[in-house]
RNA sequence: GGCCCCAUAGUUCAAGGGAUAGAACGGAAGUUUCCUAAACUUUAAAUCCGAGUUCGAGUCUCGGUGGAGCCA
């Protein structure tokens, strides 16, 4: 039991005592005190005046007294304004220190083998073009979200599902045979998911010239006339885009692709095995990592056999067209295809597909997908429809929705072409950290392995914490520039405040002092307590993120603890502290909290640079 | 047209229905016998508008306004 607990039984209990009158422990409102007031905790009294009848004054004077007088760890007590503030004795706040520091896992609830088995889908690429920087939010999030579910007490398995069948990758296909002339990322000295997305980029290109050229000769377009302008550009466009040969070439493709010609399978594996090391180059970078990777193209037909089930089950409906489709209006939404005319699958379809692989390669207890939130109404449909077709997870399945990631300079969309490339960003923070670092002519006496190192830790620990301290559900912008400073509510700065306290340590053990195992609780200052009270707090913290599913809660915590450190170092010299007992309360408290910080970045999958 | 999300200092972000709405960057003023000045201190500056629920609303409800997205 949490003192959190153990405080609001003792109120709970108290009110039946003095006023004759029994309440839910859980009811009484025990807070971390505000910064600003004496006092540890907080008890709320306003919701206790209509049971004890008297003035919140009295009221807080009574509780506050019996607590005293009943609970050991509470030391002294204040009202103010209505709020019970009480000040925990110093021996509890020794106990917190000497239980954070001899716990490398503190904070971290460990799962065993029956831990319930969550499974996290997240990164989701195309194969057609490489990674930009929505998927790097993407991946930062399903990252820190499987770690922060794994300490949390929960076995969990990250997966991905590469969508590596459909047009766009005949695009692909069909413009490296048409204008590729045999090359490879080797003769070309590119990676192989920016080649691959070229040649999507030149079909793309081709194909709009084409378009351009029939509605500039072709007669019979020329000739089609609607009500305004803009009714027919459109309507000529759509007419040009039926006459397109490129675009039919693009079908034809897809068609033999379904139809397994040996020839454009071996094409599409050769291609895909080039994104693929380059998927695999910026997973690394990036720092991330999955335990199974699924392909659409192997999902997919499970997708359609459930459809087709569904429809002899009477679930579904066909089209006179032939088009199958799910009917939920009944649930508030719309009709929703499955099949297409031509018997060819949906996104949706594949997704119902590759659910029940899952399923069957997993004995899962909750399914989370890591998807923005362009994509709410698609998974609304698909909880429906799983629950539908009868897999009793469909309702409970969590769409983990992120917003976009926008530039200082304006929105990134890929239509307007101003996609950020997720390896041309890293490698410009990568940049930015070296020529910092020069420039401050820090890292001297470091092999450049070393410092490159060190610049990679920053730069990445830079993007990662932006991105992943701002709620996930929100816009966020991306601001390289700021992400990287060593000042502010950054990355480097946490970072940095870990350095240093290492770099004490280190001189510490120099001196030759020793880091205690445990504090002396005599003599632990009011602002060692404030720390203690950050650093009591980590394991709140990490399971309140975990329910919320927030990285977000965890790195403003670790900016916070890296910030009261840093005031609390300038108010007190460690090093030069002639006191014995206080120095070696002054080390332990310095290595916990680095310990946490170390601990609270893990969850965020950033690194920390021992010295820097 | 229907559905969903967002709205807080100049800017980027915080705030489990609780006290005087916190930080950071930027602005203004300062600090160097002590740690890595990549630090610290002080200061000015905000809840989109209007109702409602509540002892108490940035937070919950309803109605506007503005922005983003999805479905046709």
């Amino acid at each position: 039991m949490d003192i959190e607990q153990k405080l609001q039984q003792a109120v709970a209990d108290i009110i039946e005592k003095l006023y004759a009158s029994k309440v839910d422990a859980k009811t009484i409102q025990v807070n971390v005190t505000r910064k600003d007031q004496n006092g540890d905790y907080t008890v709320v009294v306003f919701p206790l005046l209509k049971i004890s009848k008297k003035a919140p004054d009295v009221t807080g004077q009574e509780i506050g007294q019996a607590l005293v007088d009943n609970v050991d760890e509470v030391a002294s007590f204040e009202v103010i304004k209505g709020f019970l503030n009480l000040t925990l004795a110093k021996a509890y706040w020794a106990n917190i220190l000497s239980d954070a520091a001899s716990n490398d896992d503190y904070g971290f609830r460990k799962a065993d083998d029956k831990a319930p088995l969550v499974m996290i889908e997240y990164s989701s690429p195309n194969t057609n073009k490489p990674l930009h920087l929505g998927h790097i939010r993407n991946n930062l999030l399903g990252y820190s979200l499987s770690r922060l579910i794994a300490v949390n007490g929960n076995r969990v398995v990250k997966t991905n599902i590469v969508n590596d069948r459909g047009i766009h990758i005949c695009k692909s296909m069909l413009a490296w045979l048409k204008w590729g002339e045999g090359c490879t990322p080797k003769s070309r000295n590119q990676k192989g998911d920016h080649l691959v997305g070229d040649f999507y980029v030149k079909f793309d290109k081709e194909y709009k010239a084409e378009l351009k050229h029939i509605m500039e000769t072709d007669e019979e377009i020329k000739a089609i006339v609607c009500e305004t302008e803009e009714k027919t550009e459109e309507a000529r466009k759509a007419a040009a885009e039926e006459k397109s040969i490129l675009m039919k070439e693009a079908r034809q493709m897809l068609v033999k692709w379904e139809n397994e010609d040996p020839e454009i399978r071996s094409l599409w594996k050769k291609m895909n095995s080039w994104v693929y090391e380059g998927f695999d180059e910026t997973y690394h970078l990036l720092g991330v990592d999955f335990d199974k990777i699924y392909y659409e193209s192997n999902t997919y037909k499970e997708g359609k056999e459930l459809v087709l089930k569904g429809l002899d089950e009477g679930k579904f409906y066909r089209e006179e067209d032939g088009s199958v489709w799910a009917d939920l209006t009944n649930e508030g939404l719309d009709k929703k295809i499955l099949l297409r005319k031509d018997g060819t699958s949906v996104y949706m379809t594949q997704d119902i597909g590759t659910a029940k692989l899952r399923f069957r390669d997993y004995p899962i207890d909750k399914m989370i997908y890591v998807v923005g939130n362009e994509q709410n109404y698609h998974f609304q449909v698909l909880s429906i429809l799983l629950d539908r077709i009868g897999f009793k997870w469909g309702k409970e399945l969590v769409h983990y929705s992120y917003g976009m990631v926008e530039l200082p300079e304006g929105k990134m969309k890929s239509r307007e072409g101003t996609v950020v490339d997720a390896d041309d960003l890293v490698q410009d923070m990568i940049d930015t950290a070296r020529e910092m670092s020069k420039e401050q002519g820090k890292l001297e006496g470091y092999t450049i392995a070393e410092a490159e190192n060190v610049f990679r830790i920053l730069a990445l620990g830079a993007l990662k914490y932006f991105i992943l301290k701002v709620d996930p559900k929100k816009t966020m912008t991306f601001n390289p520039k700021e992400s990287i400073d060593f000042n502010g509510n950054t990355g480097p700065f946490v970072q940095y405040a870990y350095a240093r306290i290492k770099s004490v340590l280190r001189k510490a053990s120099e001196a030759g002092y020793a880091v205690p195992e445990n504090p002396v609780p005599s003599v632990l200052e009011d602002k060692e307590i404030q720390l203690l009270r950050h650093i009591e707090q980590f394991p709140v913290v990490v399971a309140e993120a975990g329910k919320v599913y927030s990285p977000a809660l965890v790195a403003n915590y670790a900016y916070d603890l890296a910030k009261e450190y840093n005031q609390f170092y300038h108010d007190f010299s460690i090093l030069k502290e002639e006191n014995e007992q206080k120095r070696g309360n002054r080390l332990l408290i310095s290595q916990t909290v680095a310990k946490v910080i170390k601990n609270a970045l893990w969850v965020l999958g950033i690194e920390v640079p021992e010295r820097m």
